[in-house]
DNA sequence: TCAAATTACATGCTCGTGCATTGGATGTCA
DNA sequence: TGACATCCAATGCACGAGCATGTAATTTGA
């Protein structure tokens, strides 16, 4: 409540949106540009491809996905749609609650996300190191 | 490009995301209920009120404010037309360059940016203090 | 001096996002 | 078991953002 927190938390703040604008929109056009990938696309391939190994039958469900991402539950529905309608992504039904929905990476997915990864640590190496 | 910065710039940029995230959409809202603002129209109250001092007969000029702000000129552009509806910033025209604009803050544009200020505040120190 | 390039701002268009709602499945409890 | 609450995901809707373009004013340079 001073003032000298105060200038700490704008000063704090200002650098924060520096940061994240520069960042993701630099890795916004990288992506787009040599992959074909949004940022939100990329991130859920990069969560899918870190998660989908043999625990849990190579599978995630769209809850989890959604608690480890900074996107409201419609927007995570149709960004994983798009994923679905490019091949990347594939759903599959949960035997044990027809209300949820599995999500797994189809190999094209997770080579496009292989794909992308240099570029996108390139982008963060580039803003961040 | 050896793991160890990997590690840290993902940490890095996962923190900024994080703080970014939380941050933001609590300013968003906060000044959306509260004071009827967008963050964007905050953020040029803001810098209006900065700069409106005596220097420059207290106008701004668009160029000078899209420098300021992470915001695209159309973006920035309608965000002013925004504000310029509900009174709370005034345009006039620039007797050298009859293409630019001047901005400046109306005593409503004034008054409602000091109310908001506190509220601005609180989040900030509620996320970065 | 005047045509071409540049600059400032507005606007048409599309897209991704959040909110509110819906539809369907599951859980709860009397 | 049946009625009601809760939960998961999809969708209608509105909005803010960026890109491309348009318009008008200014600058440049041959």
């Amino acid at each position: 409540m001073d003032p000298e927190s105060d200038q700490d938390v704008c000063t704090k703040w200002s650098t924060t949106l520096r940061v994240y604008h520069d960042t993701s929109s630099e890795l916004e056009h990288e992506l787009q540009s040599r992959h074909g990938l949004g940022l939100s696309e990329f991130e859920v391939l990069q969560i899918l491809a870190g998660r989908c190994r043999v625990e849990s039958g190579h599978k995630v469900k769209m809850k989890d996905l959604e608690a480890e991402m900074y996107l409201s539950q419609s927007a995570l529905s149709r960004t994983v749609t798009r994923l679905e309608k490019s091949g990347l992504v594939g759903r599959a039904a949960c035997d044990f609650d027809r209300r949820a929905n599995f999500l797994m990476l189809t190999p094209e997915g997770r080579e496009r996300w292989e794909a992308a990864r240099p570029t996108h640590r390139a982008v963060l190496e580039r803003h961040l190191a």
